[in-house]
DNA sequence: TGCACTTTGGCAACAGCGTTGCTTAAGTGA
DNA sequence: TCACTTAAGCAACGCTGTTGCCAAAGTGCA
């Protein structure tokens, strides 16, 4: 790591700092203790951002006998992202400023089985239309003067990006490279920007379901469609929207999204039971992907030694036996044999939280959530259940997948 | 991060790749490229690291029409470490290089039961015995000249050390602080170190069965010796040996040397059957704990929905099943009951090689290493299955438990 | 009302990081 | 012998976060 990467480092992990402290925001102060900086680095950094137009000052807090802190907070209007949700049926594509707040929402129907091709111009004309039709507004509720809508086009970068790491590869199309900062730039740099530019959209993260090559941006299996093995999805989507594009599977990219949205764990298992099952991981605070994406395929986990015989070779998976519950209406059968995939994963992975999603949970939400509970609870383990409500909890997490990068995740 | 923060950064991680290269050794500009630094930081860092002590020319490479590379080695001797196993019934030390070479073993019968004062009177005994013993010699095969043999006390500190991060939590007792480096310091800086100075003993890494806390040292729950549970053994112990001491569950070290060991895949699962069955996970090269450090309880997955009772609470758990057919002798059974358990690793957490360990393994290596293979080929996975074959891999993992921030793993 | 005290946060000088530009060292090949 | 290539060190430099100092903006007591 070298000088500028340093700089980049520690930017992303105030602006994180920002972002996790929402529209409480945070001083200058605490941002030192946090990062373990000086106060006068933190000063010179969050100065940037002021500049950079991706932090504002917002009010003081009560004295406690001397000059009372100032409150910083992030400006989730400085920029947007796109999230595809690219279900078998289902076409969802959403748009969210920094902070990962829903700005404009569009779906459709969908049907994968008609190639890549066709599939892809669906995306398109989506996307084209989220970001003119849904470009109004949407600035948050900062009181800091409402921005213009998203700009479409590549822009200048954002923030830190050039760090060599294990983010998302983002590219080819316009590469969110060093370059100059977003915003007003560095000429006014007093208080907030008194007419910000409009907010360039980011990138467009994109989740399918099955395996896939994230790197590459290449599914690699997806069930039932060979058609789009090995199709460069994200080299053609970005061509075609001139935007960088981030590719992972369904899950990861839910679980992505809950782990940097409001009230995450630092570990948890996203569980979601949909046409298929699968879970989205995330361990420390980070999602674990595995070196070929293939990080939580739950579905196929044996639970039932010599059990009924399972497409993918095995005996006994946990998807079978819980979809065969589903479909023999025994919901609550359905939750335990669920309910037993998860208590595996806790204490495999001292996981602290179990996450139900999917269209199928989402039908009878508590059943599920319960009957899990229960298993939990018999085996000793206090972990607590949730159901991740969002039905777009996979679009939301799609779009994560272009914003973490700015914030170090 | 701050700049002392970046250089021991830095350091670390060309001292990583020092370490990873071996005998072969590296040369300046390849660690350029592998570490994405310009050349001169390389040439400037690893002058540091020679002026220490802990890197030596050796060599040049063949020339490609120019002035040959210059061949940089890690130099093993200019650290070492002790490596505690404290079984169940047995008790193994060992004295490490840098590198991870035994350069001295002991090993005694061991009672757990008889409580944590008179064991750790046994390891008090042991670990003295070895440094005075195993000191002499012992030197790698550099040929840089022989060092003298260890020297106990806490000496100078080494390397890097005082990056907050979550490495392992080393002390209290003699600190591995920031401090002066290790060596010769900045005097003579020409070539190997003409008169080295006794390489001193770096800290105490101790391996135990069962989850435990894992910063504060101290174990939470060893199972059949409620007399363990929540003693402080890393303090008790650093105070009584006035060296730093990291505590970690037994697979966990294990699997933690064997990533850093030679030929490590990037992600694999270190399963252990002996008295009982666990894992340790290396996920992407680096160990995965959790938070309470219970993360590898592969013992207690479910593998037999309803199946027969487990003293856990659960049902047909993969310890129960898989230690039933061994007591009945059917060890090709208990493999292929093994295998299912990898095979569920394998799928849920993507990772490329399996190794199994342990005394029941090491009783019939093939049996199980063959049953777990076919296993994994009847679902389709073509994942490596291999036999740890060392029995100290405990114990060696143990000793990394120490070595491991020097080379900021 | 006035003054001492506390706390925040910017300005300026500074040490130290990796980078850049250049030079020297040490080989190959015609 | 000489031109060329490649490796690696020296010196100057830009920029990072740090340190020392001071102004700003509150509280609290006389």
């Amino acid at each position: 790591m070298n000088v500028p990467a340093l700089r980049s480092h520690n930017a992303a992990l105030v602006l994180d700092l920002l972002r996790t402290a929402g529209e409480a925001g945070i001083s200058r102060l605490e941002l030192a203790e946090r990062t373990g900086l000086t106060p006068q680095a933190v000063s010179k950094i969050t100065a940037r951002l002021r500049a950079e137009g991706l932090a504002a000052e917002a009010g003081h807090r009560a004295s406690t006998g001397g000059k009372p802190r100032t409150v910083l907070r992030l400006v989730p209007s400085a920029g947007h992202a796109v999230g595809v949700h690219l279900d078998r049926d289902e076409l969802t594509t959403l748009l969210t400023d920094l902070a990962g707040t829903v700005v404009a929402l569009r779906r459709r129907p969908v049907d994968l089985g008609e190639g890549a091709g066709p599939v892809l111009d669906a995306v398109t004309e989506e996307v084209r239309a989220l970001l003119t039709d849904g470009a109004a507004g949407g600035g948050g509720p900062t009181g800091a003067g409402e921005s213009p809508g998203p700009a479409l086009g590549p822009g200048p970068a954002l923030g830190p990006g050039s760090a060599p790491g294990p983010g998302p590869a983002l590219g080819p199309g316009p590469a969110l490279g060093p370059g100059p900062a977003l915003g007003p730039g560095p000429g006014p740099v007093l208080g907030p920007a008194s007419t910000p530019a409009p907010a360039p959209v980011l990138g467009v993260g994109v989740a399918m379901p099955g395996p896939l090559d994230h790197h590459a941006g290449v599914p690699g299996r997806v069930t039932g469609f060979p058609s789009w093995d090995g199709y460069p999805v994200r080299d053609e989507l970005a061509r075609r929207l001139g935007l960088p594009v981030v590719l992972d599977k369904d899950t990861n990219a839910a679980a992505l999204g809950l782990a940097l949205g409001p009230e995450s764990p630092g570990s948890f298992a996203y569980v979601h039971l949909g046409t298929g099952l699968g879970a989205g991981l995330v361990l420390g605070g980070a999602p674990l992907r595995g070196d070929r994406t293939g990080a939580g395929e739950l579905g196929h986990q044996t639970v039932q030694l010599d059990g009924p015989p399972c497409g993918c070779g095995g005996r006994g998976c946990l998807e079978v036996l819980c979809l065969a519950a589903v479909a023999r209406g025994e919901l609550p059968e359905a939750a335990r044999i669920l309910g037993a995939g998860a208590a595996n994963l806790v204490r495999l992975l001292d996981i602290d939280q179990v996450l139900l999603g999917g269209r199928v949970v989402l039908g009878a939400p508590e059943v599920f959530a319960d009957g899990a509970r229960e298993v939990l609870a018999g085996l000793g383990l206090p972990t607590p259940v949730a159901v991740a409500s969002a039905p777009q909890a996979v679009a939301v997490g799609a779009a994560w997948l272009v914003l973490a990068p700015i914030f170090g995740q």
